[in-house]
DNA sequence: CTGAAAGCGCTAACAC
DNA sequence: GTGTTAGCGCTTTCAG
């Protein structure tokens, strides 16, 4: 590895002004800028990021921690968030947490000493380890609320009042709701919102589960659906729905003509299962976008909180009620 | 924050004794070590990894660099890779490329100087720039390449061979490949497999595109297939191929009826979409494995060479040739 | 077993 | 403008 020593000591100069020559170029005589440059190419000289992060404080890195990467529902969060680090000329570092507070916490360990700021997505950590964290670092949250911390959250009130609304109006008066992890903040919010929607319109809806909620868990989910006698199956999440379609196809149960089914986050296939699924979708990148503005913004500390509106899409797996 | 310093000052020790007892437990007696951890625990010490990596030169980090995160196709390689380093103790960076040799080049720039080693999956940098990657720092090719490098590579000729060879035991004599992106090497060898293999069994393949190979890019590529009067597609990859299902849907064209369609990469989606995709998957999640346990293992100067078998899918795009 | 001191590669006062 | 010097927070000889 070539140092700046090296650079320095070949130009005939000091360390400090080989730095200068390389970091703030107007500050030294274009002879002298011109021979350190010019020496650093040669050498080859890539500057030991590390090294300077000991003395800023600073490593320009930013991380993002998702529960499960590889849920599509959070590409749009990262490749938002991608795109204004990179603007900002930041480097994003991403981190799988798998949905475990432990492994959550690891990563926050290990990271947290060397990144600027941290977004969190769908966190599951206990409050007072959140607080905590963002009493050292700049932290930003996603779909998790928390009095003080700043924040992005996805409109699930008003999602699940326009499911509700929409199966009201095709004639669903029976609908079930095909629960996901009891640990998620979100999973609590979309529940509560629908209950409060079904008694103020007068709707019986039935709290099933809780289920995996990912692909796998359509199969269980379904046939508890469909024991229930409901008309209308709201699965806590796209992965659910497009689960509990495949194993309704299966049983040779006809969408929407026997139920209707609806999930929640509008994910890749969620336009091309079959049939295609009427979901809620959000601005995702946008969230993305906001997420790591704030955290660069510095606003981290103003407790911002940021609510993203909601779109239904309909598509062919909601129907009349039988 | 609370430095080494910090606690050994409360804890009435040196430095170098804080340090080894909070590092290296065991060269510390038993009183000492309880002192120093007690404080450490009670200020709430984290130890800044930053300046660690300074004086140890490694960081315990592993950068993954990926041409299109959004791309479901890498999800497998990125958990896999995750797995292995979370297993070994270390941090996956994760990095959009976009599939731009530019970017990739900047990332590289950014994460070079801080990661102990570098997964690049279908890199699109030129041979010249990846050699001098190597000579930094360790680097390992994931379907791409290149002479004394490591690297994992999908058996895209097996694939290939295995399409054509379904295609034309169905009656298949006239088929098209919608290729992808002219840059990648991985498109090549696509192309290359099959090409022979039509050459061999002296079936007539035409090539179309590039198309993006993307849902998006579906629609000119149904479109010119459809033209050419093949009786058979073989897209690039599933995206391209679910994007071209739906198109020949909207254009009231049955599959596989009137035309046959083939993916490649298995990816989220192929299996639910409409009707489900043939396609050949690949052990990616392996692949991730075997990258990260190469770059630890240090084998990363012995270029090794690992091909990953494949296995055809077969599904419901594809049928008798009419 | 513990402490003093050197130094990782770089930046930032502070002089000249 | 440029060089000298002092660290950043930590680990690691090297003495004691």
């Amino acid at each position: 590895m070539v140092t700046l020593q090296d650079v320095a000591r070949e130009a005939g100069v000091a360390v400090s002004t080989a730095s200068r020559a390389l970091t703030h170029p107007e500050r030294i005589s274009p002879p002298t800028r011109a021979r350190v440059q010019e020496v650093a190419r040669r050498l080859g000289y890539r500057p030991n990021r590390i090294a300077r992060a000991v003395v800023s404080g600073r490593t320009q890195m930013l991380a993002v921690l998702v529960p499960d990467i590889t849920n599509p529902h959070r590409l749009g969060l990262i490749r938002g968030a991608e795109e204004r680090a990179r603007a900002a000329d930041r480097t994003l570092v991403l981190g799988d947490t798998r949905g475990d507070p432990g492994l959550e916490a690891d990563h926050l360990d290990r990271l947290g000493s060397v990144v600027d700021g941290i977004v969190l997505a769908s966190s599951r950590l206990p409050d007072a380890d959140l607080r905590e964290l963002a009493r050292r670092r700049p932290v930003v949250l996603h779909d998790r609320e928390l009095a003080g911390l700043p924040g992005v959250v996805t409109d699930f009130d008003d999602g699940m009042r326009q499911i509700l609304g929409h199966l009201v109006g095709l004639g669903h008066r029976r609908v079930a709701y095909l629960s996901g992890s009891r640990r998620s903040w979100s999973e609590g919010r979309r529940w509560a919102a629908l209950a409060a929607e079904a008694t103020r319109t007068g709707v019986g809806v039935a709290c099933l589960g809780p289920f995996p909620p990912m692909l796998d868990g359509g199969p269980a989910a379904a046939d508890a659906g469909l024991a229930s006698g409901a008309t209308a199956l709201v699965a806590s999440n796209d992965l659910l729905a497009i689960g509990v379609l495949r194993r309704l196809e299966e049983r040779g149960v006809p969408v929407p003509q026997t139920v209707s089914v609806t999930g929640f986050d509008d994910i890749f296939g969620a336009d091309f299962c079959h049939p295609p699924l009427t979901t809620v979708t959000a601005p995702t990148e946008e969230a993305g976008r906001v997420l790591v503005d704030v955290l660069l913004g510095g606003h981290a500390q103003d407790a911002e909180r940021t609510v993203l509106p909601v779109r239904l899409r309909v598509r062919g797996s909601t129907g009349p009620a039988r």
